[in-house]
DNA sequence: ATGATTTCTTGACAATCGTCAAGTACAATA
DNA sequence: TATTGTACTTGACGATTGTCAAGAAATCAT
């Protein structure tokens, strides 16, 4: 929960009182290894806080599931579109591993932002934040080839091998399971 | 600026003055075919709201253009990491066909956005909308091949083919534009 | 520890795609 | 209208990938 009010003072200043207020708003989850916490069809009314661990974003598709994102320590997990639109969301939020995150209501949050602007801007912020990352997310997307985006996230997300199968990762390079197997034996090739 | 008065309209109300002093605020920008307005290197200082015409986003990599998106009427553009962190951004928007921004210089709306709660909530509405169209795209990235992306394109867009080459459309696409001819015939011969 | 289940690797083959090259259609300009 | 240049299509070929299948490695539970 620290990890929250933390994120949140980077940006704006907080009295201890606003920190307990927030505190007793917001409520922590512990998440289990594979466990889907949002699943699509369900109309999103609350926002997370990734305070540990590393959660994975899928869509169904046919028979199996395509792996868009991961989510670490200190970001924002919003399906947007069912958060802001009130219709039935496409994603899908599984815990890699051992995770924590806070649960944030919509109301509340929405009270939050109407009573004071400090909120608002920090509501603001946090989605820049997130605009920012899945614009970045898109430009990997477009530029790169499955090997470049692989061995970037060797270099800035190593610690996601550890908890997350390989054939998460493959279907997050957009690539089978087989052909990342063939790309890591290319690469130590060389 | 008409389009961009309504855009806010929709979300906040805003008096006759309000509305006026925006207008006098912001500056309108035609553009020719072909004309790129924001180059990669350089730093953001600006948002573009589009009010005519489709404006296509590529990245530059090695010698070859790819598209990441067309924006049309109605949408913002931000290249948020530039914009927010002040780095060189490694976007670059370029007209297809005639179109039509509305140019808002980053530090009037910061003084908008400081000034009125209502133009921070407006800040972070056309954020959020921005955030959705994101996630939508990730999302069609992943889940779907290049012929159910095209051939929604032709569904939800269908203008964008009026202007824009089929070259741009089949890097938007992720594919070869030998590739999209064949896609196109093979959609024909059912 | 040991067996059982799942995950990962490796090989073979077919399908798909990118590239190169040539030809066709279209548009712009004079 | 003729000419030039650009964009699009089509074919051939090589490279890469997905799929299927089998084997190896790792993980889990008893």
């Amino acid at each position: 929960m620290n990890q929250l009010i933390n994120y949140i003072k980077t940006y704006v200043a907080l009295s201890d009182e606003e920190c307990e207020v927030l505190m007793s708003l917001f409520e922590i989850r512990k998440l289990r290894n594979n466990e889907v916490f949002f699943e699509e069809g369900q109309i999103a009314n609350e926002l997370y806080f990734v305070t540990k661990g590393c959660i994975r974003l899928f869509y169904k598709v046919d028979v199996d599931e395509k792996t868009a994102f991961f989510y670490s320590q200190g970001q924002f997990i919003c399906a947007g579109e069912s958060y802001n639109l009130g219709i039935a969301a496409k994603e899908n939020y599984q815990s890699m591993g051992q995770s924590e995150i806070v649960i944030l209501d919509k109301k509340k949050v929405e009270t939050l932002l109407q009573k004071d602007s400090k909120f608002e801007a920090i509501g603001r912020i946090a989605t820049e934040n997130e605009l920012i990352a899945s614009q970045k997310i898109i430009a990997s997307f477009v530029t790169q080839t499955a090997e470049e985006r692989y061995l970037e996230l060797l270099e800035s997300n190593s610690e996601l091998f550890q908890n997350v199968p390989q054939q998460y990762i493959a279907s997050f390079l957009g690539v089978s399971p087989e052909t990342l197997s063939r790309i890591k034996s290319r690469i130590l090739k060389r």
